[in-house]
DNA sequence: TTCTACGATCGAATCGATTCGAGCCGCCCG
DNA sequence: CGGGCGGCTCGAATCGATTCGATCGTAGAA
């Protein structure tokens, strides 16, 4: 034994798996044995090694030494695109989220959370440097590629979600031209010609403003230009403004924007997500419109926006199944399979924010 | 080299520091100060280093490794009471988590979500063996107990937020009786008698409905049941209804109970969120009343509620700074000193969802 | 009674890096 | 020309547990 005590160290010694053996009698293996529960160890043993823990305050065994001999650490990554606070002003993202540890619960692991925003500065615990057995990428973004880069060396399996990211990457989606494209065509239907839409941001800097289409060629977003495709099917002049995120004072800032001018408004508005949606609806409503009667309003993810009295019109999208489709992918990944990319299938869910135009 | 070749074990085996070193024909040692940077390196040599990483496809030393080495793991853990879903369901909590972010920054730490809901299921990662330097506790819980029990045995440094848990561990909170009755007595001061109020949940089950003496008796939220105090410093005869969570729609219903009666009204809403205010609004416009003119609401956090119309009359607390603080007592814990608690003042911010009695 | 088989326990190797002290070499200064 | 010093590199110990193969003892079977 060569652990000094403690008064000559000045730092308080936790007591290691070696030091409860050694005062339960037992060597090493058999307490770790005792512990781990796999292994034969005889119930007298297995208590007098507990004993001895309890005695000695000892809190369990080390879970750093743990996975580094294990080999994995029970730990998965989430790669958020923005900081917290921003990535989780969406519902969507926490539902994701939520589906997320739905679907890796049979690892019991835990999620740490990731930003793959710029350089990771001195001693941070970043994508490059994570204890991580596997990661999850939510929403796409221009830096995806060297974080995809750096887990590809580190060996590190991965899922995205919404976001191509290379072959070797299975890709947890849903049909956003499609789905956009069945609004569309509903609107259409209705007899609306006269749309305008909102889209999510298209580039990292999160450029708010008309949607010109310099930002269009310039995109980095999947989502918002598949969705933008879907709406061009049907409305191929469409134009309208983007939204530096997605909220609801961003969708009110839009909306606002686009029905300023009362002799060229809109009969319908296309949101690319419910929370811009909602804040089209709200800022109608204040300029003294209807909502359908005067504007009909599209959204998109099928979440309950928290206090809007309408039911919206909107492409449902499954995102805690995404979530734990995501999930499911990296469990299958540590198992060794090869589990294919999936590709949900939204639905039209038709509320009271749509109507014929006047 | 003992080291089998790939073929023969049939896994991929991933290079290590050695293999590297090896190649470019230098000690461990030398390739390892080439990697972190510390400790005299020739250039050349560190070239030579990362030239053989990178021909070996080598991914960086392995932080299971490391932290094993080092004693540390880069990482702290956030115990939420609830599930993920739940605890993010308020903005509150989510501008708690940014703060705590900020805070933790010098430590250039990862966050790791945990819950404390109940046992940890055979292999999981959970607040018993979580690889984590240090912990906040969000949110009280009557489980809140077992967790700081272990967190003590592991002698991991905690802060707890909201929830006195142990003289040993610092918490951040804020004035909440203090702050609530100064809202109460602004609200007498406007001439208000007759006032309800809309509590957080008091126990763990979340008991939505009416407040009655049981449910206060067995409360283990200190934030409701304090909230609460302030209002009874100044209404002592105040009563109302329990929310399930903090939440725009639990609000709703709150208030569709409250405001019932016509013949039993109340004049004002104490609400122990801005979520459940936000809510307790909606429910009395739907209702045809007006706010503030036949009704006036009081709400608690001072949280930008994404499409309200109002500009609630609230008490803000500074949610950020509370994260924020949090971080910097870990980060003061494990520099080895003993940060004190902290107390926040919220200060009343009068929007335009009070007046007085008509 | 002897051999077998199995359950319990132990020793030692291993996971992959970090870190400390020692050693080596070349340059500068006296 | 010699001693000293500083910069670079290396060896070996260490972090704390897990795990594999070996050992020991004993009970059951032949």
């Amino acid at each position: 034994m060569t652990r000094e005590p403690a008064a000559t160290t000045g730092a308080i010694q936790r007591p290691t798996l070696a030091d409860v053996a050694a005062k339960a009698g037992v060597s090493a293996s058999t307490a770790s044995l005792a512990f781990s529960g796999s292994g034969p160890v005889a119930d007298a043993t297995k208590e007098r090694v507990l004993a001895a823990a309890s005695e000695l305050g000892y809190g369990g065994p080390d879970p750093r030494a743990r996975s580094l001999r294990q080999g994995r650490s029970g730990i998965v990554g989430v790669v958020l695109a923005e900081r917290v606070r921003a990535a989780f002003l969406d519902p969507v993202n926490i539902q994701m989220l939520d589906g997320v540890t739905e679907g890796i619960a049979p690892l019991g692991a835990g999620l740490l959370l990731l930003t793959d925003t710029g350089e990771e500065g001195g001693n941070a615990v970043g994508i490059e440097s994570a204890p991580v057995d596997a990661v999850v990428l939510i929403g796409c973004s221009p830096r995806v590629g060297r974080s995809v880069e750096v887990l590809r060396r580190r060996g590190i399996p991965s899922v995205a979600i919404e976001g191509a990211v290379g072959e070797d990457i299975p890709e947890i989606s849903i049909d956003n031209r499609e789905a956009t494209r069945r609004g569309a065509e509903y609107l259409r239907d209705l007899g609306h010609t006269e749309v305008a839409i909102v889209t999510l941001p298209f580039d990292a800097a999160r450029t708010r403003g008309p949607l010109t289409p310099e930002l269009e060629r310039g995109s980095t977003a999947d989502t918002a230009s598949e969705r933008l495709r879907g709406a061009r099917d049907v409305f191929p002049e469409i134009t309208g403004r983007v939204a530096a995120t997605s909220s609801i004072e961003e969708g009110r800032e839009a909306a606002k924007a686009l029905l300023a001018d009362p002799a060229h408004r809109p009969t319908a508005v296309i949101a690319q997500s419910d929370l811009l949606a909602a804040g089209v609806v709200l800022a109608a409503e204040e300029l003294g419109l209807s909502v359908p009667g005067d504007l009909s309003v599209l959204g998109f993810d099928g979440i309950r926006v928290d206090g809007l009295q309408h039911d919206l019109t909107t492409l449902v999208q499954p995102s805690v199944d995404k979530g734990r489709a995501a999930g499911e992918a990296l469990v299958s990944l540590l198992a060794g399979e090869t589990p294919a990319s999936r590709c949900f299938t939204s639905t039209l869910h038709v509320g009271d924010t749509t109507a014929p135009p006047r």
